[in-house]
DNA sequence: CAGAGTTATATCATAAAGTGATATATTTAA
DNA sequence: TTAAATATATCACTTTATGATATAACTCTG
């Protein structure tokens, strides 16, 4: 996969939590919290999308993590995609707030 | 739906293309041109999302339009829905950006 | 003016992504 | 000791996205 392929916000939000490592429910609490509950991102998406990013390589399973808090941390790779995605949504973001400028006008 | 349920990538993107008013053709032109490429909407998505937002009321088919070219823009709803993600996405990216920052160190 | 390329909308069938509900087990605190 | 919180996991279902394809009207060039 190229790293200018572009993350989903879900994927986005996991992955952005993972620059320290955190388990699985952490990451959910977080997200939750971060956002003031605007987004939320429950265990089945939470999981489902942990298997993925594992299978990507973009994280990995942190060392001395026990099976009760397994712990993940973003990979090199997955750090160079994550900042890919960000300079691309600072585009898109930056493309809609222009348009939203000049519609004002 | 609440203003500050977020939306998918592709319905931001296509919103935010309709600050002015476009046909679909011209979004997905206009989407790859900015993107460099890099996001591309086929007309699958193209249509399939214009008749969510139409539905949503997010957008509606400005006057004038032939069936041959139909042209459609932002409601003042769609105004403020793209508005609230703006200020979602900013902030999802901020949290983006202090965790890779913090991980440099 | 024939026909190639572009513009433009549209849908079908399928794939990919997301999630509510539920299950299970451990830990913590009252 | 038991209720609440922590933590992982999966199933079945819904929603979302899209490749392929169809259709037709314009536009340009020889």
């Amino acid at each position: 996969m190229k790293t200018t392929e572009q993350l989903t916000d879900s994927m986005f939000n996991i992955m952005a939590a993972l620059t320290k490592p955190r388990h699985g429910y952490a990451i959910m609490s977080l997200v939750e919290e971060r956002t003031h509950g605007v987004i939320t991102i429950g265990p089945a998406s939470m999981y489902t999308i942990i298997k993925k990013l594992l299978k990507q390589e973009w994280i990995y399973l942190y060392d001395g993590s026990e099976p009760r808090r397994k712990t993940y941390l973003l990979t090199e790779k997955g750090k160079e995609v994550l900042e890919a995605d960000v300079k691309l949504r600072k585009l898109m973001i930056q493309l809609a707030e222009t348009g939203l400028r000049e519609a004002e006008e």
